[in-house]
DNA sequence: AAGATAATCAACACTCTGTTGACAAACTGC
DNA sequence: GCAGTTTGTCAACAGAGTGTTGATTATCTT
């Protein structure tokens, strides 16, 4: 994806930049941080952060990267092992929730109330391009009448909010659990999951009151 | 809620504040825009501002509440005057994606790539928490093993990502098309809705492509 | 009309930004 | 291992935005 060879020099520099931000960010979350405050705690000059990056935001984004493109290569590896298609299983999901749980603290923070907004939208376009391309993988091309992007973004959309719902209450649950329930109540909807087995639905007189 | 006899100087300040954003955020975004920026534009001085709040995120935060408060009632009102339960129609989504057509412009810009972390956060929990209360009117305390506010957060984040995905794709389906699909998506997942017919509503393949 | 409250204005110290140019250090290819 | 290139350091700069002050004027409420 990136060139490879980059100068040690620059690697060094990137990942202290790095390494500072995430520590920032864990201390005091991203808005009040400042160029400054990153190049001193990575005991670099301040000028030299420009060599690098333009602004805060790009030195976040190629950190988000560096921590998203690591876990789609391992969901797809997973997925290219199985004989199942993808909505056939709960993997990706589990694999989500194991990756959050181990960046809890990073991720409560960058998704929390002081959240920062692209980089939230980053989160669900990013995992929304993902489900669409596990469709085109697949080969299916349209889904009844309704677009598969729209599908895509009802995923993503909800995936987020589990993780969110599930970072703000410190992750009450077990990540095999709500991959689960994330994956059902994608699949299946949030009532028929409640009193039967998925595969046939209920008639709407059904439904709990 | 509030106190209600403020001064008229006071009722014309923010007024003239909250118009002045309004104007400003549809021409520019938020971000980039200074407490200067607002005053000179409502014509006010500088310090007047801080007279009235302490910084841009609580004015924008009254404002979206003047946004929201006027909607929930109308759905409110709406579901009160109907005999069916809150989840047996999509009256409260038809009504949330019509009030999106009515403010596209602010909330193209609000919630669109530049948008502000704590914007999307607010609308998301602020949903889930009228889903919550919804639920709680109906007297339905528990779900199957599913916690209601899974619940809530799984119908808030699709709502949220359809809403995203309608505006930034410039509204390619009527509001009443989006807010069947938000509804049968999150009732039915997106699986079983293409495969069969969910009750009689008309079937997917005769709306608009 | 009188007293209270709000808004104006100029000025302040402060922080952060983005850039500059001269210099030192580290890397690369030969 | 040397020469030339690239990267990092340092101090300094102008500019923008913030939040607050105190004295003054305008407007409301009763």
């Amino acid at each position: 994806m990136g060139q490879k060879k980059l100068d040690r020099r620059v690697r060094r520099t990137r990942r202290l930049l790095a390494d500072a931000l995430v520590q920032l960010i864990k201390e005091r979350g991203y808005t009040p941080i400042s160029i400054a405050d990153i190049t001193d705690r990575a005991e670099l000059n301040r000028a030299t952060f420009y060599l690098h990056y333009s602004n805060k935001d790009e030195l976040l984004i190629d950190l988000l990267e560096s921590h998203f493109d690591p876990l789609v290569e391992e969901i797809n590896q997973l997925e290219a092992s199985a004989d199942l298609q993808p909505w056939q299983s709960y993997d990706a999901e589990r694999l989500v929730f194991e990756h959050v749980a181990e960046n809890a603290e990073l991720y409560k923070v960058l998704l929390g109330p002081n959240a920062v907004g692209f980089v939230i939208l980053r989160v669900i376009s990013y995992t929304a391009a993902v489900i669409e391309n596990e469709f085109h993988k697949a080969g299916v091309a349209e889904m009844g009448s309704i677009p598969i992007p729209l599908i895509a973004q009802h995923v993503a959309g909800t995936l987020f909010a589990q993780v969110y719902w599930w970072l703000a209450n410190d992750m009450p649950y077990p990540p095999e659990y709500m991959a689960r329930l994330t994956y059902e109540m994608c699949m299946f909807g949030s009532m028929p999951v409640v009193e039967q087995q998925q595969s046939d639905l209920l008639p709407l007189t059904m439904l709990p009151r």
